[in-house]
DNA sequence: TCGGACCTTCACATCCATGTCAGGGTCAAG
DNA sequence: CTTGACCCTGACATGGATGTGAAGGTCCGA
């Protein structure tokens, strides 16, 4: 698959996916002349680097931990304890922004309930008590 | 409360409270010398702002949703379809961060207990059946 | 064989969140 | 009254993620 397609498979512009080369997020081959080949596990993993990316984690952390999220076992064989800190880092990170998130999210949906409410001729000044 | 003492108990710099403010995400009062001053409820704020912020949440988005996300029924008055369809739109999306960082998160830990278990002298291949 | 649609690299531009610095006021404590 | 710690505004700088455009190569179909 060359670069088109896969933009076309992820919603990612081709700018992006060289950048993601760039910065050692994807490993991609070449053909003879000179284009790149991508395959087909790429769609998933640039998939999730973009979510990775929405949710506000840097392509130098998301290098960090991109390899371990996958077939664990396999890679286990580098116990190091940096990257072992680094990972209950980003994990701890990740919890917190998963509590906040979903925070704020509930508020929302309460607040989109309460404007439902309104506008479906519903008393104003009626609520549940929260 | 001034500046500096908003900054030390946030953790957020002053420069950033000031663009805060820029963006609307805050409202500030002003002493007679022309000194920022600050009421209490903004700590909580502005820690709301900073998690959302690391959610990878623009200022812009930030202060679309921030009024909603207290006192909804106060609030409820304008039900502005338009402003419904941004909230659905981020609480949508919101819901989907949630779900990557989750399933992120779940990988990076067992990864984690994967390293444990290597490290503390088990048998590097064994493994639970995922 | 030509044209269009794709690809390459490289460079410059932009937006956002942030830092930093300069030039200058405020104020309280010594 | 001076000094140091705070505050003000304004500007310039930076780093990361992204867009855009130029100059050129590849390849397929009319």
């Amino acid at each position: 698959m060359q670069i088109g397609d896969l933009s076309h498979r992820t919603g990612v512009s081709p700018r992006m996916l060289r950048y993601y080369e760039d910065q050692g997020l994807i490993t991609v081959g070449r053909r003879e002349n000179g284009f790149r080949e991508y395959d087909d596990y790429l769609v998933d993993r640039v998939r999730k680097i973009r979510g990775l990316l929405d949710s506000g984690i840097p392509t130098r952390i998301i290098a960090d931990i991109l390899p371990c999220l996958n077939r664990e076992q396999v890679l286990v064989v580098d116990a190091d304890p940096q990257l072992r800190a680094v990972l209950i880092d980003q994990r701890d990170k990740m919890e917190e922004r998963i509590a906040i998130l979903q925070h704020n999210c509930d508020a929302l949906s309460r607040y989109i309930k309460a404007m439902e409410r309104a506008m479906t001729g519903g008393r104003p000044d009626e609520q549940a008590s929260s």
